[in-house]
DNA sequence: CGCCAGATTGACACGGCTCAAGCGGTGTGG
DNA sequence: CCACACCGCTTGAGCCGTGTCAATCTGGCG
């Protein structure tokens, strides 16, 4: 990683516009410069960094300014796991707030820009500015709906169904950042990667993708995605944006991009039946 | 559910004993008093409650005093999906503390007793008590550790890894709170219930059931749980309770139950060789 | 031009799902 | 106290989605 001066870079911080962080939402000019203010450091990492390594103590929080990285976990038998993705505006490693050793490694799928914010300042910064506080409260209450909604898609969508859901996912999230050109968006990631982040192999991806590509939904080439009918691959895959927490541009995206509403579905739903499903709780 | 005084259930709120919340573990007795000052009610659940209900807004959080609870969620096409299993001393629904709608169902899966801290009245103990945000915050933190390793199962692990790996999860917390009774514990699911929680149908967990007894592993019947081999079980699943965070008590464990390590694995491992296993990233 | 990582394809195997029947407890009403 | 119903557990047979293995193709880069 090449160290840089923090002021070098003080344009391209993060503004509400341009890079906006979830946190952003609630803060204000004033928050953010304090927030700025205890950052130690900004870097330009390359492909394949390791921001954090999975056992190793770390003693700051990383928050990517520009670029994607890749949060995973690789288990005793080196199948590997990756549990979230970020994307500007994300912070990488949430739990070196509470935590010295984490239980993942964090790398760059791409270049990129990054944010340090040493554990022991942030945290006397949150104890001292309330709306930091919440906004970080709001960061780690999203990521845990996230992954909540990743468990979800890999124990019960079929493998169409999740390769689907994250794109949609992304497209949401990066358009929240400005990173969106209309239904398209770059995507810095290997199909093994994405085979690893939904629980399937490289093949198997492949293969989904050319069966999302021959029904026209979405066309996945050159690390560029591009989705043709997003209604229909909403549908498909049951997508619905609301755990992602984007409220502020919601207005923003009820106009732009049809959303599905899963109290009201139009139409029946267009699954394959199954007979695992389970039955709903009474009372 | 029956509506109680709370100084009436007073003696069996939460102790570091008995009921080891996440929470406890920092708390002394003031801060402990604090956080009971602004419980609302005490209320005992029947099986079958709701405590939450997906996409009706909740205004207090809910802490299980006692029994068991499950956090889940209904796809659009009657799908059904465990995202996380309550055991005493954990917060149900802690994305309540941030948001108002929660995109999960809380339910009890046996009767039990559950406290309610009104979000406003949290708020601002947590804003004046630092050690109680903080006990808070290792409580959202350790969830999406939990959350993350769950997802990683699911996506990665064969159908009796997965088994093994939440029975050894189980257990751990379990006997953190003392719930636990030797190897043994009650474990009050259905196999439907386990099948949603881990991403297979109930005629497969059955099977998987089976096959982890006739290793003699562990026996899981009528509603109770006996690991039989723990070491065996822990190697047969790649388990490490790290991601647990429950340091204070891992003393206890490491002579208790023989632990395994993960960054000095003795032995070649015994999973079955995948050749989707990725390439460890390099640099 | 040659190399290499990643994408693509084909043939085949298998884990886990589907469908369906039967079993055993437990609670309830006669 | 029995009969019935219901729920959850068990079992079997067959199928299909996804993994496995391995070869080939492609595009970018030195």
């Amino acid at each position: 990683m090449t160290p840089l001066r923090v002021h070098e870079h003080a344009t391209r911080l993060p503004t509400p516009e341009a890079t906006r962080l979830w946190l952003s939402a609630a803060l204000d000019t004033i928050d953010r410069d304090a927030l700025l203010g205890v950052c130690s450091d900004v870097r330009m990492a390359s492909a394949g960094t390791n921001l954090v390594r999975q056992g190793s103590p770390s003693e700051a929080l990383h928050i990517l300014l520009d670029g994607w990285a890749a949060r995973y976990t690789l288990m005793t038998d080196g199948r590997r796991s990756i549990s979230a993705l970020s994307v500007p505006g994300d912070i990488c490693d949430l739990d070196a707030l509470g935590f010295v050793q984490l239980d993942y490694s964090v790398t760059m799928l791409s270049a990129g820009l990054v944010v340090m914010l040493p554990r022991e300042r942030l945290d006397t910064l949150m104890a001292s500015n309330p709306t930091i506080a919440k906004a970080l409260w709001s960061c780690a209450l999203t990521e845990n709906t996230i992954l909540t909604a990743w468990a979800a898609s890999i124990g019960r969508r079929s493998a169409q169904e999740r390769l689907a859901h994250l794109l949609c996912e992304l497209l949401m999230r990066l358009a929240a950042v400005g990173k969106a050109d209309g239904y398209s968006y770059d995507l810095p990631l290997t199909q093994e990667h994405l085979a690893d982040a939904l629980g399937l192999t490289s093949v198997h991806v492949n293969r989904s993708l050319q069966a999302l590509r021959s029904m026209s939904l979405v066309t996945v080439q050159h690390r560029r995605v591009a989705i043709h009918d997003w209604t229909t691959l909403c549908k498909l895959c049951g997508f619905d944006g609301g755990y992602l927490h984007l409220e502020t541009i919601d207005a923003m995206f009820t106009r732009d991009l049809p959303s599905v509403d899963p109290q009201a579905p139009s139409g029946p739903p267009i699954f394959r039946a199954r007979s695992h499903v389970s039955r709903f709780h009474r009372r």
